[in-house]
DNA sequence: TAAACGTGGTT
DNA sequence: TAACCAAGTTT
């Protein structure tokens, strides 16, 4: 394993780190469960007034668990991809009924948790608990490839080459890992960006092989998808804000009101009814899951 | 495996 | 301005 990147990005972490709460050694493992889900494909400074929102209302994991999965989603707000909320209150139901309302320190149990997938599973065992993990988004794999690779981006999906790379890295001290990976992200997120990278500022600049080969220009494929307006997200999401806005159910022409046309919208409100985020009364209204 | 899944700021 | 991007997971 190599080292020559550790002492510099963890000397960079100590000067640079932003100074966000779910980092505060009062943060809870529960804080920084929700800070996770919250995060994810969602920037920062959105995320920082709900964070702090739900950490006053509901302080653990049972706390939220006793209270309607729509209270979850109404306060979800527009962080969007709603059925993270829907999903972070089954998790905490979870934790309530299987762990004894604690969050559980183990991968694999974490792993076991509505919504938590590889990435969630190895940022939680490693930030709230200090453990010893790979922590492998968005922000870690960039940086490695550029750093490693020499590619401006990395492979559309992760691969087996990019976790073994990363856990090559990973100190073998396990707090000492855990303080790794968080500076790695946090490198990505204020340095090694996508878009318009300030190498300037790098502490691993002299070591970086995307550097040293002359930061050739990314040549794979086009990496995005479609765009937003028209499509069955943009409506689903319409709906939903009527449905977050109101007091309580709404009568069906309130949704119609909101997207033109009928097909795409009876589709879309099919799709959210089910996936448990709109719950259809027997009066004929619509409200938020109970 | 690829497509679906929200929203808003940046370039 | 349209496209890109943001601490991914699920099916």
């Amino acid at each position: 394993m190599s080292t020559a990147y550790t002492d510099p990005i963890l000397a960079w972490y100590e000067s640079n780190a932003r100074d966000l709460p779910w980092r505060s050694p009062s943060a809870t493992p529960w804080g920084v469960l929700v800070s996770e889900i919250m995060l994810q494909q969602t920037p920062v400074n959105r995320v920082m007034p709900v964070w702090h929102e739900w950490m006053k209302r509901w302080p653990t994991p049972p706390d939220l668990a006793a209270e309607p999965s729509g209270e979850a989603v109404r306060a979800w707000g527009r962080l969007g991809y709603p059925r993270r909320a829907l999903r972070l209150h089954a998790t905490a139901k979870a934790i309530t009924e299987r762990h004894d309302g604690e969050v559980p320190s183990s991968h694999a149990e974490l792993l076991d948790l509505p919504g938590i997938g590889s990435y969630t599973a190895a940022a939680v065992a490693s930030f709230a608990y200090r453990q010893r993990h790979a922590v492998l988004d968005t922000n870690v794999r960039r940086v490695l490839s550029r750093l490693i690779s020499g590619d401006e981006y990395p492979p559309k999906s992760q691969t087996k080459a990019e976790v073994a790379t990363a856990e090559a890295l990973l100190p073998l001290d396990p707090p000492t890992a855990a303080l790794w990976s968080v500076a790695v992200m946090e490198l990505g997120a204020l340095v090694c960006t996508a878009r318009t990278p300030r190498c300037v500022d790098c502490p691993v600049l002299d070591k970086c092989t995307w550097q040293l080969e002359g930061r050739p220009a990314y040549d794979g494929p086009p990496r995005r998808g479609q765009t937003y307006a028209g499509t069955d997200r943009q409506c689903r999401g319409r709906l939903m804000a009527v449905l977050r806005d109101a007091e309580g159910p709404v009568e069906k022409p309130a949704l119609d009101i909101v997207w033109s046309d009928p097909i795409q919208r009876e589709r879309a409100l099919d799709t959210l009814i089910a996936d448990g985020l709109v719950d259809p009364l027997d009066d004929g209204r619509y409200a938020l899951p109970s």
